[in-house]
DNA sequence: CGGTATTGGGAAAGCGCATTCCCACTGCGT
DNA sequence: ACGCAGTGGGAATGCGCTTTCCCAATACCG
């Protein structure tokens, strides 16, 4: 039992389809009263869902946002996910799911899909890339998305725009001071005056490259030489590795009263998490043996002790106006404050007690 | 510049509407080699993108699955969403996401919303409840789901079924042991015999009350009296708020020695950590003054200090077989293996080391 | 070599709805 | 009383595509 059709429904209430048509759904003509409700009856009592394709269809307009991100499950999109979901509502939209792992071409892929569905507007979440590799990736990315701007379609990227891509209108682009909150963050750690280091991932990664450039540049700014910057995957298992191996300096640079006390800057804070439990499982504290900073302040890891110094972005409201500003040319595109972070700092960098330190 | 559709392309390679069809999409019938060459390439330079909704009125299907959760920024629901996701893509659809709170006429609508857009199937997380407010709501929901399955559409339901659905096919739901994994960390936990005391989320919730009434029978398995349990929010905010009545407890009933440690046992991870953090925020510390034990072993919570005693279970894994039932009669539905989950005891359980314990 | 399968392409009929015309009818002015 | 704008409803067209159905041309059979 297929459901059923305004046509049915017009049928039921002795009505045409048009006029079905005009009473169900919103349209500039309102019939009378009375047949209104005649057709409301007939809709009920045969449970009438309108097909939203052939509505799409008829109206060139599908009320989908297409939304993109790595993967749905790291806390960082996730976050994100739940600020475009919130725009949407508003815009009385449904948001569509794709998650591409990062790759440029699965990217392009998400961008088809949404086009052929003939998405409202489509959100991009996550790193871009400058890395040769992904340059071929990049530069189909950039056709596909000029493509769908110019069959009218509206985006909404966060972070960097994407590379190659021309700044057609309906290009919008939501961007974070990463490197300015970096620099911040750097600025206020600079005042204990220790070592530093960098866990940063793969190089060519925007987010990445900004948040290192930044905190070095804080570091200069304070007089401290530039920190040692070790690559890793843009994970906690980069993390983790990283970490590993700075506990092993760490350990080798014995005793500790010689040398400053190391902090490490993770550049996300899974990251940083992942570094912070490697430290750990070699047998070091933190923030005794070693300081750590992460970047983004992710609520699931607010309970992480020691509790993790960071830089507090509003994902949900990065999320939310990516989404708004690619809605459409409403006031919002000139509305919506720019994006801003905080530092915050917390346990994880604590300078050492004295009275707490090794007697 | 509207994109350009099949008749275009049809046109431009001097061959029908049909035969364009044929080449371009999956067609039972293969033109010959060269006509689908030329419309291939008049494809290519039109950059031709299918219009799936023109597609899906005509073939009556959308290729969409619809997804129902609490919050997508929850680890809980998005590790499910990325199991979904991966379901998603192996049958070449894309998920449309619909967040409820939880709400059942949230989740009725948004099962309209789905229906209106034909998609293939619907998956809905997140807890059902018995509770008398929600009677009416869930009513409803189970009409319209029972309504959309009627119609065709196959249901995934994770957990327990809706309330008053009425057991149509195309309705699936992947159980989760809830109850027996519960009892099972009861029993391990009965060991050390120490007071047990349950946070659990509001009356009626179906995944918290089997969690609990679980974790009494493993008690009175082991020969123990029932836990205590508190009612609070089904959220970090509720384990808080629980953990903070909690300590009060604890303190009162110095000096430690002479009652047995306390035992707490949160029927989900975050608002075991919300206890946890909450017993902290008291001067408590975990293991040594009570222990705590969530469930669900969230991934993002692995790295919480001290290592959360839990019940791991696959949430990917569950998402993924709740889309792959829900995708359609495929052997799929016997194949797929019952859930299954593993009591995972960790560092918040551990008995009092006696070496440790205060001289 | 005639006749019947078989192949490969096109014409046309929808899929379910929005919307533009068009038409019958009412109420008003002068 | 006539003509006018205005109102409320229906017929018909088209959105872009799939899919029968149909027809011509080829292949194959005895």
């Amino acid at each position: 039992m297929a459901a059923s059709t305004l046509t049915e429904v017009a049928r039921l209430a002795g009505v045409s389809p048009a006029t079905a048509s005009r009473v169900l759904n919103g349209s500039a003509r309102i019939p009378g009263k009375d047949i209104a409700v005649r057709v409301r009856q007939a809709a009920e009592s045969l449970g009438y869902i309108p097909n939203a394709q052939a509505q799409g269809l008829a109206k060139s307009s599908s009320g989908l946002i297409g939304l993109i991100v790595h993967d749905i499950a790291d806390p960082y999109f996730s976050a994100i996910a739940r600020g475009v979901q919130e725009a949407a509502r508003e815009q009385h939209k449904m948001v569509l799911l794709a998650t591409t792992e990062g790759a440029p071409e699965s990217e392009k892929e998400a961008v088809g899909a949404f086009a052929a569905r003939r998405a409202d507007s489509i959100v991009i979440a996550g790193s871009r890339t400058s890395r040769v590799e992904d340059r071929d990736g990049n530069a189909e990315l950039a056709a596909e998305l000029d493509r769908y701007c110019r069959n009218g379609g509206h985006v909404g990227v966060i972070g960097h725009g994407i590379v190659g891509a021309t700044a057609a209108d309906g290009y919008h682009v939501v961007s974070v001071p990463n490197e300015e909150l970096a620099a911040q963050l750097a600025t206020e750690l600079a005042a204990s005056r220790e070592d530093f280091v960098i866990i940063g991932g793969p190089e060519g990664l925007f987010t990445s490259d900004d948040r290192i450039r930044g905190f070095q540049r804080g570091l200069a700014v304070a007089g401290l030489p530039a920190a040692d910057v070790i690559r890793t995957d843009f994970n906690r298992a980069g993390g983790f590795e990283a970490g590993l191996a700075l506990a092993a300096r760490i350990t080798a640079s014995q005793p500790r009263t010689e040398t400053k006390r190391l902090c490490i800057f993770a550049v996300n804070d899974v990251m940083a998490i992942g570094a912070a439990a490697a430290l750990r499982s070699q047998g070091l504290r933190v923030p005794r043996d070693a300081a750590v900073a992460g970047f983004d302040d992710i609520e699931t890891l607010r309970d992480f002790r020691p509790a993790l110094s960071t830089v507090h972005l509003s994902l949900e409201e990065i999320g939310r106006q990516a989404a708004s500003r690619a809605a459409g040319p409403s006031a919002d595109d000139a509305g919506s404050p720019p994006i801003t972070g905080q530092v915050i700092l917390r346990r994880s960098t604590e300078v050492a007690h004295p009275s707490s330190a090794e007697s």
